[in-house]
RNA sequence: GUCCCCUUCGUCUAGAGGCCUAGGACUCCGCCCUUUCACGGCGGCAACAGGGGUUCGAAUCCCCUAGGGGACGCCA
């Protein structure tokens, strides 16, 4: 049975790139009907959180990516990593170290001085008597001659020879387990048979492999995906803008829409650019995924999440609307029914964030008008129309979009005016800007009161500015 | 520095020797629709890193160069 596996340290957020390998093994695995793993490398207790931990948890449940195994944290494993060491140390498959980080550092140095790759050069592989003052570390005895040969599935044949390695370290003088060496027990423990993870991670498998041949296993297939740059082609970073995925959460971006743009990040299928959950289940292959990196591109991500907006169930959007809302302290139950502003307002917003941050003026009672707006459209000319609608709309009965779509196309037939003499006045007035919905629509989202109110507030403004001209 | 990896429009990509006058998508630009802003429709700009081979034929195979990235930790 296939079963992957998604190994995060908690260090820091979960990002994006992370996400996206977390992705590839959740589809790998739905694929083929085998697990999926979530497990957390806590061994530097010095840099791992819990806040990261949550940070993870909650990131991969937001996406749906749900584990079929684990969480499990290597932290509760020492005393298994602690008896493979104890037994490597007593087959001679590892060795105490007693070197100085003062003196390790000096002979990277001198390594470097010399043109060559800076690695332990083996000094204690074959001294066995203890050092006063010195807690020795523990290091793997990598194979000396020969090569490893790793057939990754998406890099194809990657050769690299043991002369390259050294003699890795496997517990630290405090004794717990490093990074290398626990992946490697892990995998094997848990039956890991499919690796996937970022190619920064290829120079270390020649290692894990060796130490699979250590423990008389057989390595798991590798494939290493490359990784996510920045729009500007540099290593994704914070100064990128978001590279948390809670962040995306936070924008207002759906979960669907991130995950379909991050499986189209080196992978794709033809031409298709949208993808259904159970099309990209049905359709990934490891195999199929780009060896170069890609660059993340913001706007294609905002142009699927307002495809999926467009595609969603009004009513399952308004909660996530209201919490939109409520975090720019407004209140909901001021306002129209969400399921509609939604239905409304999402063919002009790409995330629920700036559909949120423009329509402040379903929600209040006072509005602010945006002065530019204002000078242009309500100018004296526009006093006879804005009165004419103002009566119109109060005659209206029923406060509908379409029965107030057609008080004001009466109002500018009977003035014999366009209709942009009289809509684009009404709008500002009624939402303090020039851009919006239909008249109908939005006069039927702000409501017949505050509607009123503001005409009759715009109304005086136009009067107040005729007087200030003559 | 050493080792490893990568290289098609600005970006994501299609492309497995002839189907390529290199296709699609995002962005941008233009037109149409339109009381505004959008949505939508139609159209446009835009790429095989460079140089050598191999072949009747190369974006596709090989070599070199250049550029980019990664690794080289008692981090993961």
């Amino acid at each position: 049975m296939i079963k992957t596996r998604f190994a995060p340290s908690p260090t820091g957020v979960l990002h994006v790139g992370g996400v996206r390998t977390a992705l590839f093994c959740w589809l790998y695995a739905r694929r083929h009907n085998g697990q999926f793993v979530l497990r957390i490398e806590d061994t530097d207790r010095e840099r791992s959180t819990q806040a990261s931990v949550d940070a993870i948890l909650d990131g991969m449940a937001w996406l749906g990516l749900n584990p079929d195994e684990g969480p499990s944290y290597q932290t509760q494993r020492f005393d298994r990593y602690r008896a493979v060491i104890d037994e490597w140390l007593r087959e001679g498959k590892a060795y105490y170290c007693y070197c100085t980080p003062e003196e390790l550092e000096a002979m990277r140095k001198a390594q470097r001085a010399a043109g060559e790759k800076p690695r332990y050069d083996g000094r204690w592989r074959d001294r066995t008597e203890p050092r006063d003052g010195v807690s020795p570390v523990v290091r793997f005895k990598n194979p000396l001659e020969g090569s490893v040969v790793i057939d990754d599935q998406v890099r194809g044949r990657v050769v690299i020879s043991n002369s390259e390695l050294d003699d890795l370290i496997i517990a630290r003088s405090d004794g717990t387990p490093t990074y290398n060496f626990t992946v490697v027990i892990d995998d094997a423990d848990m039956g890991i048979t499919h690796v996937i993870r970022g190619d920064d991670h290829l120079a270390n498998t020649p290692r894990q492999i060796n130490m699979f041949r250590a423990l008389g296993k057989e390595p798991p297939t590798y494939a290493h995906v490359p990784m996510i740059l920045g729009d500007d082609g540099a290593r994704l970073s914070k100064r990128h803008g978001a590279v948390n995925v809670l962040d995306y959460k936070t924008a207002g971006y759906l979960p669907h829409a991130l995950l379909n743009y991050l499986v189209r990040l080196g992978w794709s299928h033809g031409d298709q650019e949208v993808f259904s959950i159970d099309e990209m289940i049905s359709l990934f292959d490891i195999a199929d995924v780009n060896s170069a990196a890609s660059a993340f591109n913001t706007e294609k991500l905002d142009w699927l999440n307002q495809h999926y907006m467009q595609a969603a169930d009004p009513a399952s959007m308004a909660p996530l609307l209201h919490e939109q809302l409520t975090a720019r302290d407004l209140d909901p139950s001021a306002g129209p029914d969400l399921a509609r502003v939604f239905e409304v307002f999402r063919e002009r917003a790409n995330t629920l964030g700036v559909m949120a941050d423009g329509i402040g003026y379903l929600f209040i009672d006072e509005i602010e008008i945006d002065a530019g707006a204002a000078k242009k459209h309500l100018r004296p000319v526009a006093l006879e129309p804005m009165q004419a609608l103002r009566t119109a709309l109060d005659a209206v009965e029923a406060w509908e979009p379409s029965a107030l779509e057609h008080a004001v196309g009466g109002v500018a037939e009977s003035l014999g005016i366009g209709l942009g003499k009289i809509g684009q006045p009404a709008r500002v007035a009624v939402t303090g800007s020039g851009a919006s919905p239909g008249l109908g629509d939005t006069l039927a989202l702000v409501g017949r009161d505050r509607a009123l109110k503001r005409l009759d507030h715009a109304i005086e403004l136009i009067k107040a500015r005729a007087a200030g001209q003559s």
